[in-house]
DNA sequence: GTGGTCTAGACCACA
DNA sequence: GTGGTCTAGACCACC
């Protein structure tokens, strides 16, 4: 079960947190090629969000070649590799959030190992079973 | 030396970065109490923004309490702490960024170990000497 | 003076009319690199529409590399041809207009030099001068 | 023999576009008084599209006085003309076509003189024998 | 002043 | 029901 996880009120706007999290989960595997994605309109309503910024994400996301949009019958994932992207291409999405966290740990002056550790700390608890699945929302 | 590392054309807004940026420095204890920190104006020119951004920020660490603002010259840094905030206090400002990158490779789909070693791998080379301080821009 | 001719009640969407008159414009040399485009708000005023559909328009010319946008301080051409695009290239850019007319008149039964002439025709009534300039509303 | 040229993915919509055709095929001489039209069922099937968009145009046209719908005999040409429409009508069909790849041309600065060769060019491709009647599909 | 995001709500095209 | 376009109007980031 595919699922978002908005924050309202972050720096990063919520149609831009939709596009990431939706290319994340088809390079996860976790959204195949020919997968429905949920109409704007039930996105809308579930996140209590605007239709307007959901048409806007899923805009994003067809120009990017990653949804195609079909009138009146709903939007479809297009994900040209078989199976999920290869890890390779998964840790390359991952980086930009791992820079930032080593900026941050660096001019707090943390030492690497420190970092290291709480960063591992923050993963366990934000998996528990390791089975990448228990975000706040259903999708 | 302290120095600034801002990203013109990031997520965060440029004026975010600064506050973060400076509370780091107070809190990592680069930045001590009774500190100058550069005009206005110097810091707009040096990193080529607007003024009114860089007075803005300002104004946001001046209202948390971690600059004092005296006419005619310049912010005074106001850090509570003697020496740097305790390590606690550091790690609870790395959190969040952690948490992202938490948040990021378990949309992914990449397991804890994997995401951990390419972190470990990201600070390596974001403090190649492991002295915590060879930010690119002097302050 | 490069000037918009936008018809609200058309078939093609206000926003779609922008591109491709935006583009047109910068194909036939008349918006050049570096140029500025009119503010947002300005097109928005002067064609009595709403501020989002201008900037939905200029957000699809930036996708493709026509504008740059630049916060605070307006949107810039960004063509990369020397001084407007090769003929070839216009043609290309009208031949879609001109097959929708063939088609037309095939349905409708009208020999080709008729349609011809009618065209003849109508670009008189529409260039008087030849100078490519009499549209009715100032950019 | 009528045939309709459908082209689902274009700027006008599917039902425009048949109620532009069936007029030009009345127009043109092409569906006289007294033919009958298929089924909205049969043109949805041989087309794949929505019945009900087949409706929608078919009404439009019922509306207009060009078709008489007879309760389980399907759709009845309403023409009103003996032969086809004068020529001067089947020319005032054709003008906003005309004038929309005028507006093109003038706004690409094409000169009239090789954006009449480009039209001339694009009607004998488009009908290779001059017979003014070779479709795509059948109706 | 500039562009950017978001909302609430309308109406259209299409299945 | 779906997505698409447009509006009026709010508030934010930046020059």
């Amino acid at each position: 079960m595919f699922r978002l996880d908005l924050q309202p009120s972050s720096a990063t706007p919520l149609y831009r947190q939709i596009v990431d999290q939706v290319t994340r989960a088809v390079a996860a595997g976790a959204l195949r090629d020919g997968d429905e994605l949920p109409s704007v309109r039930a996105v809308a309503q579930q996140y209590v969000i605007n239709p307007m910024t959901v048409s806007k994400a899923y805009s994003l996301l067809e120009a990017q070649g990653v949804l195609e949009r079909r009138r009146g019958m709903g939007m479809l994932v297009r994900a040209r590799e078989g199976e999920g992207a290869a890890t390779g291409e998964r840790l390359a999405l991952l980086q930009p959030a791992l820079e930032q966290a080593a900026r941050a740990a660096r001019q707090l002056g943390i030492a690497p190992d420190d970092a290291l550790a709480a960063f591992q700390q923050t993963l366990l608890q934000s998996m528990p079973g390791d089975d990448g699945q228990e975000t706040p929302h259903e999708y």
